[in-house]
DNA sequence: TCTTGACCTTGAGTTACTCGAGGCAGGTAA
DNA sequence: TTACCTGCCTCGAGTAACTCAAGGTCAAGA
């Protein structure tokens, strides 16, 4: 499929699927007979997961890292699985920030509530 | 006190702390005879504040009006509230974020541990 | 044939820091 | 007293991760 399809599939914005490709991030990205982008269901699947990784705060060069891993094949699934599970650890300690930035909030708008009693 | 004492306690590196109160996030923060910056407790419950909202992602521009309306005094808690409101919204966003990366990672793990049976 | 729309590359601009260089001020050690 | 060390200062450059604009190609439709 063309890239604006794999764009509105993944989640990534046209100019960031093609960045993500120029940094090494996205392998195997065919071209069609017009030198356009052609991209199979694997790759807007790896975008996917991209997408998701970047949005939940993974750095570019640990996405870069986790793409050489896959780009090398499947022997290095091990090493893959790792990567996940860390940023599955990294996943939790965002969501007790974020609850601990709401109890900051729910303070905050109570002592704003106060000022008009 | 000190800035790296205000640092340490509201979980802003120093360079940030200057680099915020340069681009207006931080009002009335008072200089000893030194040239010094010192900060009071209310500075540092303000650069708190700001942690966390940066934190959780709240865009600079956001803490800059949010900043603007603080130092206006008093009369803009209403307009400070439904900033504030409007982040906790944003904030519930990201949980539910976090749970779909979750749900991929899982997805995705599954797949590496099937790979070796 | 002309135009429109989606794609291409390259290079510059933006956001939000982050770091390094060079300098002052105050306290301690010789 | 002098030397040095630490913590602060400013200013300007560097970095990360996009994001956008300029200018160009190509295929399909009016």
């Amino acid at each position: 499929m063309r890239i604006s399809e794999a764009a509105s599939l993944s989640g990534l914005k046209i100019d960031t699927i093609r960045y993500y490709e120029a940094e090494g991030l996205v392998p195997n990205v065919a071209r069609g007979s017009d030198g356009q982008r052609r991209f199979s269901f694997e790759n807007v699947d790896w975008l996917t997961l991209l997408f998701w990784l970047r949005e939940t705060g993974m750095p570019m060069k640990v996405m870069q890292q986790f793409a050489a891993l896959y780009a090398q094949g499947d022997e290095t699934i091990p090493d893959r699985k790792e990567i996940l599970l860390d940023h599955s650890r990294l996943l939790a300690k965002r969501r007790h920030d974020l609850d601990r930035c709401d109890e900051i909030l729910a303070r905050k708008l109570k002592i704003y509530e106060e000022y008009f009693s």
